[in-house]
DNA sequence: CTGAAAGCGCTTACAG
DNA sequence: CTGAAAGCGCTTACAG
């Protein structure tokens, strides 16, 4: 059916090697055989088959990405933005959307070479298959949750000084009856962001206490449920900081159920700058993720390692910077 | 590196042959056999390699997967019930994200034996590529956005008659000075629903002014702009139909910018139901479309068309359902 | 039921 | 610069 490189050699008139030479740079072949070459490839429609193609070198262009939850906007936005830098350096993108347990799907196609290499997005800490598979010195990174001591290269944005970027900006306000609200501490997004609040507050004569501080999921409903509760045995309270934007909405949406007005009565800050977070409904003051820098990081790394197994791994931090909106700005003094 | 079934042979004390046959549903093996090779593969930790028998049985397992704008909260949603359906069929997804240019990729995919087959969400009318495909007969499905008269199978929301379901919603209400929001009229989803919404009203005897339809694109910037326009030159209006959750978002917010109270002065629809529509500062009436339903359909005509090229094209339409919340509901009579 | 062998479509030393 | 040939790791007729 489809044409092959045979196909090409005969209507070019030349052994099958030399058109293969042609489709590899840096390899010689003169000026007239290309042009001969190249101009049948046009005629026939020549299209070079990947899979033999994969054979021989080894390598697939391919690169798998997990994601867990497609429903925090935040990863959409991480999913085009790896898109975008894999496709610029000529790589496909394979996907899987995890509910826990893709991941070692995704390692299972860098064995089966389907993948050369996996981009985690959602990995937790103590995950038996990331262990197992940095045993087998598979090529992958993580991006935007990492993991601690773990051996292979990493991104993410320097989360505790983004958090306590927050922590300065409340105590300058004097906004310090304050709560927390984070996913599953098993997320370092989650670990890491209110440790780094935790510590600011602290260091700042404003420590937080345990009660103040509420676990859930990373879901709206689960947001919502634990805003309820916090606010509800916690009256006093006139910030409260989640740790992220589709947490911090849960947040927004409950204070606005329990007749709690933002920003007057209560501040809300998140963490990601979601693109929804600049939308006037929600409007939420929150700590800016570089989504493009992440993924072009991501990919960088990960290619790298493919060209040199051996080198060194790197964490990788991006800078965090504080973006104030209408869920904080305008309390009254 | 990796063990090839020639290792795991020789560990049985079997022929090269006899493994891949243990591999192979359907191919007679005795069971003494089959017992010494599994053990054997076990022992070794062996994963078939997937290019090598791609070339032979001409599948990769790989379907592409074309999506315009994670932006759109309703694509990541379909991505993901996607990425089950094609799961619980043992596929891989790879996946595209268009600027408009990416079908093509997806295309050349099909022909270098990347993938099996392509589903594209977010075709438009006019498409080059589509046409060059279908002559191609590459496998293909059109989900959610489809065009009308291409010969190939295609599963959406039946957009007509759920934007049918709004204007008798309206007309039932007195809820008749109604203007349009849509997005570019090349997508399906824009043209039939606006198509739909249009011909209920004028047969209700409500027939929608051509100045009160507005095109833009399907983001929320868009959205606001469109809507601020159409409320500043038409101040009389009451109801804000949109063509998805997206832009009736976009409304909501353009609404309490210009101090407009939903739903008393103005009543908001969308369509679509994503998850942010049930958020309480949100709260969306709108159209509910089956995510999970419309992925398995096309994973469904997919694959049958990868088993038999010749089956006639079918065309899918799924049931839309109303869903009414706060930005309706709770007028005053 | 099992083995020996051909072949899927490329890339890449090896000669010339 | 170019051709002939080997080989990547499988599947699958073909014999036995």
């Amino acid at each position: 059916m489809a044409a092959t490189s045979r196909d090409v050699a005969r209507e070019a008139g030349v052994s099958q090697a030399t058109v293969s030479r042609v489709l590899t740079a840096g390899t010689p072949v003169s000026e007239k055989t290309r042009a001969r070459v190249m101009d049948a490839m046009a005629r026939i429609g020549y299209v070079p088959n990947r899979a033999a193609r994969t054979m021989k070198t080894g390598r697939t262009g391919t690169i798998g990405v997990v994601v867990a939850d497609l429903g925090n906007p935040f990863y959409p936005q991480l999913l085009e933005a790896l898109s975008r830098s894999l496709d610029a350096s000529d790589h496909r993108m394979t996907v899987w959307v995890s509910d826990g347990g893709k991941n070692q799907a995704a390692l299972d196609a860098i064995r089966e070479g389907t993948v050369d290499g996996v981009i985690f997005t959602t990995v937790t800490e103590h995950s038996h298959e990331l262990a197992r598979a940095l045993e087998q010195r598979s090529p992958l990174v993580l991006v935007n949750r990492t993991v601690e001591g773990a051996d292979c290269d990493q991104v993410s944005s320097a989360n505790r000084q983004g958090a306590g970027l927050i922590a300065n900006y409340l105590v300058a306000h004097g906004r310090t009856r304050i709560a927390f609200i984070g996913g599953t501490p098993l997320a370092s997004t989650t670990a890491q962001r209110l440790g780094g609040f935790s510590d600011r507050l602290a260091r700042l004569g404003h420590p937080l206490p345990d009660e103040l501080v509420a676990h859930g999921a990373y879901t709206h409903e689960s947001g919502c449920r634990t805003a309820a509760q916090l606010l509800h045995l916690n009256p006093g309270i006139n910030a409260l900081v989640c740790s992220n934007d589709l947490l911090a909405f849960a947040a927004l949406d409950t204070a606005k159920a329990a007749g709690i007005r933002v920003p007057e009565d209560l501040w809300v800050i998140g963490y990601d700058d979601i693109q929804q977070s600049s939308w006037r409904s929600l409007n939420l003051t929150t700590v800016r993720q570089d989504v493009a820098q992440l993924a072009a990081e991501a990919t960088r790394l990960l290619l790298a390692r493919l060209d040199d197994p051996d080198r060194p791994a790197i964490r990788v931090e991006l800078e965090p910077t504080l973006v104030v909106r209408a869920s904080s700005a305008f309390a009254p003094a």
